[in-house]
DNA sequence: GCTCTAGCTTTGTCGGACAAAGGGAACAGA
DNA sequence: TCTGTTCCCTTTGTCCGACAAAGCTAGAGC
């Protein structure tokens, strides 16, 4: 006959996670709003009462979390967690899955519809002007593959914002992270490749504008498939997309 | 007139990012393989030729990445970041920003109405008999809420794994798992809830195997539209979208 | 009132230390 | 020979104390 349970599970973590998961608590239930200072180590090393080396052993994992940071003098305070931090974390793991060029379009297509649906139908005036500004830079460095393959990947970004959206922001971004780093070499390998990309956000603009679902629709189809073809035609240079990755991973992570 | 640049950017980063810089990288070119032992702490002090603190630093911020882990004897290894981890960061991220339900429910309809696409067009025997197995033990648990809840987040994600697409199985798993603690409080709170829930998998298993996308698009969007009236119906309960979250993220991390 | 400097604070790193827990090898018994 | 036990070594988690470099602050000097 089993006696009735006296006594909880003791939580049995080491101390750094401990003191993880008490800031992780105020910060998630608000008692620490984004942007309040966390004290200094000392500070928490006299609060939790443990040594200033678990105190950072804690700090770092909440800081690797994206939820708190550093600012400018290396003083800690909390933050909402940047979506394009998290999204590089999750994109890490699928070149480390070694996720197919299928399922990376597929889903992409996916994504990239239901932004553009989203746009479409609630994108502000903010939004237009901020797309706006963005094909009037991508014009301007059309011959630029580099910055040209930036352009493109924040107006997706100015896309997915302006669907106001921000669950489909956060889940369309690992996998354009992904996308980023080949466009660069598709613009590069493809003649007619800056040029066709600029017209579709013409034209992707254009549909937001007029609240034309289908032309939004069908632009972002057309758009995704030249990315396809160019794709298709550059695969067999002796890069691989985990060197893609890791490029890319390092130049997000000096910013 | 500007100098040609003579020297590249000195890299400035303190020594513990240093650390863990290099172990990702040799993680994620693949020179160390998932499953690889990477040598214990004292090994590393050796080879960076820093001390044992700042090594710990360093593991932890590779350890919250979910790149690296201790096992059953603490010793670390490399290891296949797991979605279900990443995403509850971005799960919390998405609970900072204070996402809408509207968000939560819309993303979470193109992502689920694409799993199931994918997953009548590719399931596998295999597939078929993972969901058959999840059926059975719902039809089992039926009354009990927190298990059938349990229950239904396993059912998506093995939809989500049917459809053979890991990016698409990633990006819909930060949203689920915001899902995933409303559904126990719906099904507590609407009497009609449990049977509904497990008659909409049923129908799904059928259209998968059946390979007819029509009737699993319209079984997807008629169990979510069940979860958005039962979510209406309980929404004035006192318990806020953050709670839920903390509880889950509490139980989740004791695994 | 403004600037500049000296001093205090904080971070990043180091060295050493110790208890607890795990793993492994030697040893005893069947 | 195989199995089970015990003791020792290793490893981890934590602590203490220390110091240089960089930031911040307050007071001196104008």
């Amino acid at each position: 006959m089993p006696v009735a349970p006296l006594f909880r599970p003791i939580d049995v973590a080491p101390a750094y996670q401990k003191v993880a998961d008490a800031i992780e608590r105020e910060i998630v239930n608000g008692r620490i709003k984004p942007g309040d200072p966390i004290g200094t180590e000392h500070d928490l090393v006299r609060q939790f009462g443990v040594n200033r080396s678990t105190i950072r052993e804690g700090i770092r994992v909440l800081e690797e979390g994206g939820l708190i940071r550093r600012d400018s003098s290396r003083r800690l305070h909390a933050c909402l967690p940047r979506y394009s931090k998290l999204a590089s974390r999750l994109s890490r793991a699928l070149v480390l899955h070694e996720v197919t060029f299928r399922e990376l379009y597929e889903a992409s297509m996916t994504l990239e519809v239901a932004s553009i649906e989203g746009a479409v139908e609630r994108a502000t005036e903010q939004n237009i002007a901020e797309l706006t500004n963005n094909l009037a830079r991508s014009e301007a460095v059309v011959g630029n593959p580099a910055m040209l393959a930036e352009c493109d990947a924040e107006f997706h970004v100015l896309v997915a914002k302006a669907s106001q959206n921000r669950v489909l922001q956060l889940a369309r971004e690992p996998a354009a992270q992904l996308f980023y780093p080949t466009t660069e070499m598709i613009v590069t390998g493809v003649a007619e490749g800056g040029p066709r990309l600029v017209a579709a956000h013409r034209h992707l603009i254009d549909a937001i504008r007029r609240r034309d679902r289908e032309a939004g629709v069908l632009w972002t189809r057309r758009h995704l498939q030249d990315w396809r073809r160019g794709f298709e035609k550059i695969a067999s240079l002796d890069r691989s997309v985990e060197h893609m990755y890791m490029e890319h991973a390092q130049a997000t992570r000096r910013r």
